[in-house]
RNA sequence: CGGGGUGUAGCGUAGUCCGGUUAUCGCGCCUGGUUUGGGACCAGGAGGUCGCAGGUUCGAAUCCUGCCACCCCGACCA
């Protein structure tokens, strides 16, 4: 393997892939569109789960779990829903094989057919209202605050490892409210928590919006949505929270007796994230050395690689080594000591590099000698020697650091690489050369979002709720506009 | 589903146009030795239904027919 991974400038899509399979996050499986997550991967999905789930716990959520399969019934009762997701389900017919009368193998029972065919969930909303309207009588019974933690399929046609898979990990919560209010509050509540999650814990800064009509969610009033940029100049969408009104208590009649006697229907959101954002983590901070992990989110946040001849100095480093471990698993962090005698240094140098290990020390004789080590951090590839002794504290302080750095990094090139425009002409400029996000005026209509999206495959990411007003006019038509909104090129 | 491309050892590949001994090379793997501060070196070794099925031929990785899988671009989407 060469110290590159390829030319990202060539084909940022196939550098993306590489580095997956390279990093050992994932590899694609036997099922088509489906990714087997490996060990590493998983590890990290493992501590964006533990986070966000202090997180939602915090804001007063609760976990459940609703099933797998779906009523086909189940999905058609709620219009727009069922439109948005027919055309990507995966349906259960049958519940036995036999083996093949005129030959080998297995083929499907045709006495085993489902009266009702079962719908592998792509979403859970609908089986879960239809619980919820079973738990809901009273006021008194509201809210209800759930998050499932789940995996979901959708039958896309086309996949790309973890930001587009046919299976994929997610959570998604699902909330019961007895006001409009409170229902709109808590979407806006969820989206907060991922746009914390995002830029504290991730490291990758968000614009926070809301969707045009066209982007919205099938059965929502309301989309809300953190996007990120990432390093080819594309966008992706990281989160969703949305309002739902009452749209879905409608279609599964879970109505409620109010304080005041009367009957109301239940007021919904639904919010999710999924394993795509390891894939934004991946397209966000990775270099041609591979992956650069944040320290909040890397399983292992320091390797140390000892450097040695012959057994009796790999002894008297390690008695060391293991010294600085300890110190360090005593501050809370995440340390692993690599003495395997079957790489060596160089090699593990590369390895570590390429699967983001944020800080690595270095230790061998002369280190020894001076009570030296040598400290390399992963997001700038610098390397300075330091003294031994209060290392651990230097360590913690760096993590630190690096969080934030690798933060404002991003940041910056999302600065850098984020335009406002005001004629159609430097849309499209900015656009073609995939610069990133642009701001622009729009007329608020349907028609002209398709269009600009037909001629550029520019997107209104979010309408950000940061956009101050300002009067202007559409790129597009002309007609005026209060505010400008974030297009870009969406994976 | 359309357009393009690729299938040869665990990975990456040469050979295919123009059929001809035992299928090329690198990485990785195994054994022995020397090494170890940025992906070591030397020597030896193991590993192949050339995507699958037919066909043409004295002879097929190579030509013909059909099929399959994967990748990229588009439509669709978290």
């Amino acid at each position: 393997m060469g110290k590159g991974l390829t030319n990202r400038s060539e084909n940022y899509s196939q550098w993306y892939n590489e580095l997956v399979i390279k990093a050992d996050l994932a590899e694609n499986s036997a099922v088509r569109g489906c990714m087997v997550i490996k060990p590493y991967g998983y590890a990290i999905w493992e501590k964006i789960q533990a986070q966000l789930d202090k997180m939602f716990k915090d804001t007063g959520h609760v976990n459940a779990y609703f099933p797998l399969f779906i009523p086909k019934s189940f999905l058609s009762k709620e219009a727009e829903h069922v439109e948005g997701f027919a055309k990507e389900c995966a349906v259960v017919t049958h519940h036995r094989l036999m083996n093949d009368p005129n030959g080998k193998g297995v083929v499907v029972d045709p006495a085993a057919k489902l009266e009702e065919e079962l719908i592998v969930r792509p979403t859970s909303e609908t089986i879960i209202w239809n619980t919820y309207k079973n738990w809901i009588q009273s006021y008194r019974d509201l809210p209800i605050l759930c998050n499932q933690w789940a995996n979901v399929v959708r039958w896309e046609m086309r996949t790309r490892l973890f930001l587009r898979t046919a299976e994929f990990l997610w959570q998604e919560g699902h909330t019961a409210h007895a006001t409009r209010q409170e229902a709109e509050e808590e979407t806006v509540k969820m989206l907060n928590v991922y746009a914390e999650f995002a830029e504290n814990f991730l490291a990758i800064p968000v614009v926070k919006g809301v969707k045009s009509a066209n982007e919205r969610f099938a059965g929502a009033l309301d989309t809300y949505c953190i996007e990120a940029l990432m390093q080819d100049g594309k966008a992706l969408q990281a989160g969703t929270s949305h309002f739902l009104g009452q749209n879905f208590a409608k279609a599964f009649d879970v109505q409620f007796a109010t304080k005041e006697g009367t009957l109301d229907y239940v007021w919904a959101t639904s919010w999710g994230v999924s394993t795509r954002l390891m894939g934004a983590l991946i397209m966000a901070h990775s270099d041609d050395n591979g992956l650069v992990l944040p320290p909040k989110l890397a399983p292992t946040q320091v390797v140390i690689v000892p450097i040695y001849k012959g057994e009796e100095q790999l002894q008297a480093i390690s008695v060391k080594a293991r010294e600085i471990k300890e110190k360090l698993e005593n501050l809370g962090i995440s340390v692993k000591y690599d003495d395997r005698d079957t790489q060596k240094p160089g090699w593990k140098f590369a390895e570590y590099e390429l699967k983001g290990v944020p800080v690595r020390l270095a230790i061998g004789p002369r280190d020894l000698e001076e009570g030296s080590i040598e400290v390399a951090r992963r997001d700038t590839l610098t390397k300075e020697t330091m003294k031994i002794e209060g290392i651990e504290t230097v360590v913690k302080n760096l993590l630190e650091t690096m969080q934030h750095d690798i933060y404002q990094k991003a940041l910056d090139f999302r600065a850098s690489h984020t335009v406002s425009v005001d004629t159609y002409e430097d849309f499209k400029k900015h656009i073609e050369n995939q610069s990133g996000f642009v701001l622009a005026h729009w007329d608020g209509t349907s028609e002209t979002e398709e269009k600009i999206k037909e001629e550029t495959k520019a997107t209104i990411r979010c309408i950000p709720f940061d956009a101050a007003e300002e009067e202007g006019a559409c790129i597009y038509s002309g007609k005026p506009s209060k505010r400008r909104v974030l297009f870009g090129i969406a994976y």
